[in-house]
DNA sequence: CTCCCGATAT
DNA sequence: ATATCAGGAG
């Protein structure tokens, strides 16, 4: 079985337990951008409680900019880097506020220019808020359980984007992030990762043997 | 490579 | 106690 066929098959069988769609609630591409930036190094159940009040409070890129950098990090103090990313998230406001007419911007070139926004962000927001292909979203787990299951090896996460892109249908790309997200969560965790409950270990090189 | 720097699981 | 979590910037 080469790799292409692999993926086929492993899509084929993760969408039988999982909804190829993102975790983060958000109901507009601007709330979905501020929960990405806060998902770093957190967990998305973390980033739905905090992002629950805050996007009561705020509610257009406009309020993050009425109120102190310091009110802002108290209302996501519960997440990782809270410092950094009230920044990010104020300062990303303000540029879409006065360059994009309070719009984010749908292209991956636009994305990039914002703080605090890299590829993987990019490519939420371009699949998740925009319906749009542009690459595949290289988190924690897509990087683990690539290298688990023998899809790539580039230690390099853009490398390794590009190496995956090669092998994944385009029309797939959003699918085969999420649908691995999801499974890396549950079941192919960093750490024990639950070899003899996967649905996959028959296909996979690394279980039973970490 | 380091910094950022909270909450949870083990 | 420590590893890890939907990372990105300097």
């Amino acid at each position: 079985m080469d790799k292409r066929e692999q993926v086929i098959e492993i899509l084929k069988r993760l969408r039988t337990i999982y909804e190829p769609k993102i975790a983060l609630k958000f109901s507009n591409p601007w709330e979905l951008l501020v929960a990405t930036i806060l998902s770093a190094q957190t967990t998305d159940e973390r980033v739905n409680m905090v992002t629950e009040k805050l996007f009561k409070k705020y509610r257009s890129p406009e309020d993050y900019l009425k109120v102190s950098l310091e009110e802002l990090e108290q209302d996501i103090r519960s997440v990782n880097y809270y410092k950094t990313k009230a920044k990010n998230i104020r300062a990303c406001a303000q540029i879409i506020v006065e360059k994009y007419n309070g719009k984010v911007p749908d292209t991956m070139e636009e994305l990039l220019k914002l703080p605090g926004v890299a590829r993987k962000t990019a490519n939420v927001v371009l699949s998740a808020g925009y319906g749009k292909n542009e690459g595949i979203v290289i988190d924690t787990h897509v990087n683990r359980l690539s290298k688990r299951l023998n899809l790539g090896k580039e230690k390099n996460r853009d490398k390794l984007e590009q190496e995956l892109m090669k092998i994944v249908p385009k029309d797939e790309w959003a699918n085969f992030s999420y649908l691995l997200i999801h499974h890396g969560r549950n079941v192919c965790k960093a750490k024990n990762p639950k070899c003899d409950e996967c649905i996959l270990k028959d296909i996979c090189p690394s279980a039973f043997n970490e």
